[in-house]
DNA sequence: TTTGGCATGTAATCCGTTACATGATTAG
DNA sequence: CTAATCATGTAACGGATTACATGCCAAA
């Protein structure tokens, strides 16, 4: 049995809750999971075939209008792979991030550099953490009584404190790299 | 002008403390950088190759003891790519989670499922904050005065609150989703 | 009639890891 | 002698994004 992508378990995972067809798969998984997992039509139409081949989910012509559409639709087998991977050990998710690389060989460069960057990155962070209380209030207000509300809940709940982790550490380290500004001052 | 992968950044800036070859260039990611960013071989070889060409570094000779070994040297030309790089935005890491994705679909499975996950990734994060607190001591003992310690120091730091907030999350993940064990109780 | 959204798919490309191939030197 | 470590490199593969190619339908 070929060793299926993580992909194909998102996929299956969204089509528990109904058929679906490969783009509405797309823009469902932007507007849901989009925060900490996204998918291409270039991952997501090629996974499609291949798990219909597998038989982990059906495929059937579902015309909407007159417009050509096809539609998945999970099957047993599919449900049994789907259940099978989610228990199975979540690898940890490497981290590869940009923003410390350049803090880390910052000290070759001026100081207001990393001033700019990690301005940037707090306000980035202040945003986001805004965008989160909205959906957290959507979906309660959309999705109340769900049964899977409360899992839905918890992904927002780690990107707020994901967020406000990088927030705070921005603030620490426009502490400690940038001297308070000499150019102008408030008071006295 | 090729636009260079950020591979070749992080090779510069390794370079910038001094001539390194190949070799030595990976095994000093692996312990400093090593956990938020990674350089296989298959990645340095070639780039140290087309660094050279672009003339961003120097290579020579350097046979220690009778075996054959290249250290590269970054230039002036190489300096300036350097702090330009530094310069522009880091662009955001994207974030791409398996255990939440696990969990937005784990409605579908028994709470034993994710209860076990969860243990797992609030183990791992007690396990690596101890780590880090280990390479703060070490970087502090070994590097007292250094120039270039506190960005360092900074970016141990944001691995701290980045596990702090992965262990907050799981703490509360757990509580939310696996009701307190019925199977046996310790007290009364 | 023309623009935007619905809809499917492929090809090129990028970035990265893993595995492989090779060999010298040194410490036990 | 032999295992570990030093040392350089390439090839294969994997996973993912982006760009491209195509075309229909509905609304403005």
């Amino acid at each position: 049995m070929a060793k299926r992508s993580r992909t194909a378990y998102a996929i299956l995972g969204f089509l528990t809750s109904g058929p679906r067809s490969g783009y509405d798969l797309k823009h469902e998984i932007e507007g849901s999971t989009g925060n900490f997992w996204q998918e291409s039509y270039g991952q997501i139409y090629p996974i499609l075939k291949k798990l219909t081949e597998e038989q982990l989910v059906k495929k059937s012509t579902a015309s909407s209008g007159g417009r050509k559409r096809f539609e998945y639709t999970i099957t047993a087998k599919g449900r049994r792979a789907l259940a099978g991977w989610l228990e199975e050990p979540a690898e940890p998710s490497p981290v590869r991030d940009e923003l410390l690389l350049k803090v880390f060989f910052s000290a070759h460069v001026g100081d207001g550099v990393m001033h700019r960057q990690l301005e940037d990155c707090r306000d980035r962070q202040l945003e986001l953490l805004g965008r989160y209380r909205g959906i957290e209030e959507q979906l309660l207000r959309d999705h109340g009584g769900h049964p899977e509300l409360d899992h839905w809940l918890l992904t927002v709940r780690f990107g707020e404190l994901y967020c406000q982790a990088r927030l705070a550490w921005a603030e620490e380290a426009l502490v400690k790299l940038a001297p308070p500004t000499k150019k102008r001052r408030k008071k006295s």
